[in-house]
Parts: structure tokens; C-alpha cells; sequence
DNA sequence: AATTCTGCTGAACAATATGACCAGTGCCTC
DNA sequence: GAGGCACTGGTCATATTGTTCAGCAGAATT
């Protein structure tokens, strides 16, 4: 295709969003030098393009008084994935799901209002006939929290030396 | 403090933001049928709160050009925790890094930029000093991407119910 | 019962940003 | 050499922003 990936300033576009999500296009376009048409191309591009999924606020968690976060490894019941799935979407408090290889694995993540409200999440969350056996990990610290932004500047130098 | 919890006009705030992200005050009090002011006033208060962390641009890895994700579980050597962290933080395919309950565990997620690339990541993470063992789980597929919304309105309601 | 707080309303204002255009220019490809 | 493409720098009318104001209702305090 070559749609893929990111050019410097597309890399920059997303580095100054990052940093400062609330500046508008013309703002943008002075803080990086080039046309305001420009920028609003290079923005509309990056979201058509999927590159930048959306601006959708970034909610804490433990803000909410769900300051406990854990990751649970399901495994599943040979042909109860798609019940399983469904089950746990319909769980608050499971934030995220994968399918990861190996049999029937799934990895979720779990937030929860305290360490005895974790028992009645797992319960909530394991007891549902298709999950064999769940094990879980509790997060005590978060040193590298979410980012993408080494990866942007990453993937922008990589297609700058092209 | 009592600080925390958000009640049904902050949740409405927040799933409107979530669904519309670039609206502005003025269009999301009409929205909500509540004065521009009150708008304003309460999302300024959800982000000093820290309810709101941001409204940075969601990035999608796999148009960067990594659509394989993977989780690995890190053993660490004890004491070695700190090094480990710098050396991960490091790393731009880390995405996110925790640590969990249980000895000196660690649960990284990963990009990578192809199964064959996965290898070069995961060689560049575990090739440390103080990381004992790894366990790398490459995800399949993720059926509950990461969400925020159904937490927010559970939360809402809660409050709501005082 | 009176008072003070707090949050919401509805309105105003100047300053700024937006979306939509346009013609002109440099670069790359065919 | 002609097109296609992305960028520039400019215009325009319209919409939104940040800020401030007085008024009002309900809750808590005195």
C-alpha cells in the first residue's frame, strides 16, 4: 500500500498533539512552521489514514476510586471463546481483552476499588462455566505508563532515512 | 476527601467527550442541555480532579507500522529492579510496563513490526542484565480494546444511587 | 429564621479559530 | 514538457473561545 507509517512531520504533528492535545490547527500550524492548510491536510490525513484513532479523554482509573489494577490470565474451555468474550465485555471493570497464543489463553485487565473488591471482580470474572483456570498478577507499580510517543519518533526516523 | 467519584453529568460529559472528541464547550453544553458555563466549569474540574488526564491523540501502533502486539512476563534479579526499569523505559516497542505481585515480577507490553521482528524486540528487552527468565504471550486477537466508558457510567451510577 | 456557600443560568464582550476558498510555486513522475 | 501533488500565504464570513457579570435556587451554617 505505502500508506503506512509516518514522515517527520507527521512524527512532530502527533509529538506536539501529545503534548499539548488542546491546541487547535492554526496554533499547530505556527508552532511547526508550515501553512495552517497544511497541517489541517497532515491531521485529517493522519486520522483518515487511522494513524491517530481519536482524541478521546484519557480517564484515570483510580480518579474514578478504581485505584486497583490487575492482569488476569484466563484459560478457556475448547469452543467457549466466543462466550467467554461476551461475558467479559460485559464487565466494567474488565478494561481490556486479548486472545494470545498458545491454547485457550486469554490476558485481561481488571481495575477494582480495592484489594478485597479484586475477590468479587475475579469472582465476577471467573465464574462463568467456559474459564478453566485464572491466575493473576496484581500491579503494584506502573513505571512505564501507556505511551506511543518513543514509537512515533521511532517510526518518523526510520521512514525519514528511507 | 471526597473529592473522587464523578456524578450523571460528569459521566455524560465524559461519554460524549469519548464519542465525539472534538466538539467543543459550547457545542457539548448544548449537547447536555446545561448553561455553556457549567459545561466549562465542570470539565475544567474533571481534569484538575485528575478524572481527565488528557485528551492526547490515540495512536494506533499497527498503522505505524507494528501491528504485532505481545505481553511478557519478566523475572527479576533481586535488586536489579531499578536497572531494569531504565533499560525498558528505554525501549520505544515497550509500550507499558508494570510491576506485579509475586517475587520480582515484571509484565511489559510490546510491539513489534512483524513475528520475525517480535524476536529482535523481545531480545532487545530481555537481553539484560538483571532479567532472569521471560514468558512472551503474542496477542491474536483483542476482542475488549481498551475502554473506559462502561467503568465511567458503573461509576456514575453509583453515585448517582447515594 | 436569617445568612452564607455553592453551583447553575443566561447574557454580554472582544479576541480568536474555523472551514472554505483561491492563485501561485516547487518538485516528481510519466 | 505536461500533469499531478503538496505546500504556501492570503482572503472571507461565521462560529467558538475565554472571561466576566448579575441573578437565582437549594443546602448548609449560624
Amino acid at each position: 500500500m505505502g500508506t503506512d507509517g509516518i514522515d517527520g512531520l507527521d512524527g512532530r504533528i502527533i509529538v506536539l498533539l501529545a503534548r499539548e492535545p488542546r491546541i487547535g490547527v492554526l496554533e499547530m500550524s505556527r508552532r511547526l512552521g508550515v501553512a495552517r492548510g497544511t497541517a489541517q491536510a497532515r491531521l485529517d490525513r493522519l486520522q483518515s489514514n487511522g494513524v491517530i484513532r481519536g482524541f478521546g479523554p484519557q480517564v484515570d482509573p483510580a480518579a474514578l476510586g478504581y485505584p486497583v489494577t490487575a492482569f488476569a490470565t484466563l484459560q478457556i474451555r475448547q469452543g467457549q471463546g466466543a462466550d467467554v468474550r461476551a461475558h467479559l465485555a460485559g464487565v466494567p471493570e474488565v478494561l481490556e481483552l486479548h486472545t494470545t497464543t498458545g491454547g485457550g489463553d486469554m490476558l485481561c485487565r481488571l481495575v477494582a476499588r480495592s484489594n478485597a473488591d479484586l475477590q468479587r471482580v475475579i469472582d465476577l470474572v471467573v465464574g462463568f462455566d467456559g474459564i478453566v483456570r485464572a491466575s493473576t498478577a496484581i500491579v503494584m507499580e506502573n513505571p512505564v505508563p501507556l505511551r506511543i510517543i518513543p514509537l512515533v519518533e521511532q517510526a518518523a526516523e526510520d521512514r525519514e532515512r528511507n
